[in-house]
Parts: C-alpha cells; structure tokens; sequence
DNA sequence: GAAATATGCAACTTGATGGTTGCAAATATA
DNA sequence: TATATTTGCAACCATCAAGTTGCATATTTC
C-alpha cells in the first residue's frame, strides 16, 4: 500500500498539509509551525505524502522546499469520473427509478 | 474518524465494493463471492461504507440491498476542486513561474 | 414447527499506523 | 574550527484496523 495515494489522503493532518502547501511552497519547519505535533511527525506526513509524489521537493541549501504536485490528484480525479454519472441530476433520477423497479420486482 | 469518506476509501476492497455497487446493487453476500475474504470481511467493510453513508440499504425480505449513494463522494469530488486549478494547464504554468521565482530568490 | 438461508454482532489475533525520543548528517554562522 | 540550524532516519510504544471464528437473530422453505 506504500504509495498509494487513497491511504496518503486518508489522515487528516496530511489533507491539512495538502491544502497549505498547495496555497504555498514550505520547508517541514514552517509547517510543523501550523500543528501541535512534533517537528518529527509532521516529517513522517510529508514523507508518505512525498512518497506517492502528491509533494515535490526542492533542496535550498540546509532547507527542503516542498511544493505540491498535482499530477497525483489528478489521478484521483480521474478515479471519480467514474461515480460522475451517478451525482447529475438527469442520471441519478433514472437510479432512482430503477432503484424502485428492483423493489418491487424483490417483493413478488 | 469515524464515517470519514476518506478513510472509507483508503481501503483498496472498499473502493472495488464501491465500483461493484455502483453499477448494480448487491447484497452482502453477492458480493462477497466477487473477493477472497470471509463473508464477515466484507460485511464489516460494507458496514464502514454505510456508516459514511457511500451505501444506503434496502431491506427485501431476509436480504438487505446495499446500493450506490452518491451524495458523500459528490462531497469528495467537493473536496478536490480546491486543488483542480493546479492541473489546469494555464494555472500550472504559472505555478511553475512562481517555483522558480522562488528558487531564485532563495538563493540570494 | 424444524431446517436452511441471509445477515449482523462480539471477541480475539495480527499487522499497520501515528506518535515520541534520540541521534546522525549536512549546511550555515560566529 | 566550533556551534547552531535544518532535516532525515531508526527504534520503540500505543492504538487502530482488517481478518477470522463463533454465535445470535430474522426470514424463508419444507
């Protein structure tokens, strides 16, 4: 599962870390700043997020910028084109119906 | 974290559950012939999925009828457009100015 | 009513995950 | 060169999650 982006999303303190860097680029110190715990764990986050490349990194010197990476989230993306159908309006009314259509069909 | 979407789907069963039942409604046991698991894996897994309301049931008789609601992964599709300008490939362009801006001002 | 079927719930085990602490390496600064 | 800063890695611990097994409940069928 190392590297897969549905289980890098799945803890909140790295969708935390998603929405700030993708409003900036940041080194671990400046963003561990935005949470309450260690400078170390927050460097475990970036690392699973770096890992399935949602983090890009950019060494400055003794500072590592991370900046996000979109290309990954574009494959999530992709992977809900697939329920798309199910939320427009036009479709999810044909769900519906069909859905009753199973109902009454199961109580004969 | 409970009823979390972003947990329910870390789960690599979970997702293909998903994929299964959106295109047709299922029982538990149905279902369960599509995996390896025990009958009890994937009825725990349905459980977390209709927990975060991704499933809605359907009692017929002495069978329950899991099938698709799309409502919750609208809520992710929701989630996801706060990053879409990234890859959208004028935005991602400038990104890339602003990276580099940054790097070079870095290094003064 | 008894047996079979479909399902959910609880207990237990094992492996993964998130957190902490300590330390080493690389770079900047005095 | 000695010291401070930034960072990553490894070890350890506590908790959580996924799987199995066993059992209870509800419904259908014989």
């Amino acid at each position: 599962m190392k590297g897969d982006i549905f289980q890098a999303i799945a803890d909140p303190t790295r969708r935390a870390i998603l929405v700030l860097i993708a409003a900036q680029s940041m080194t671990p110190n400046a963003l561990a700043e935005h949470f309450d715990t260690s400078r170390q764990a927050v460097s475990k986050h970036i690392k699973v997020l770096a890992d399935c490349e949602l983090l890009t990194q950019n060494k400055v010197g003794r500072e590592i910028h991370y900046y996000f990476n979109p290309v990954k989230m574009k494959e999530l993306d992709h992977w809900l084109t697939q329920f798309k159908k199910h939320w427009e309006d036009r479709f999810n009314q044909l769900d519906q119906l069909l859905i009753n259509l199973n109902s009454n069909s199961d109580e004969n």
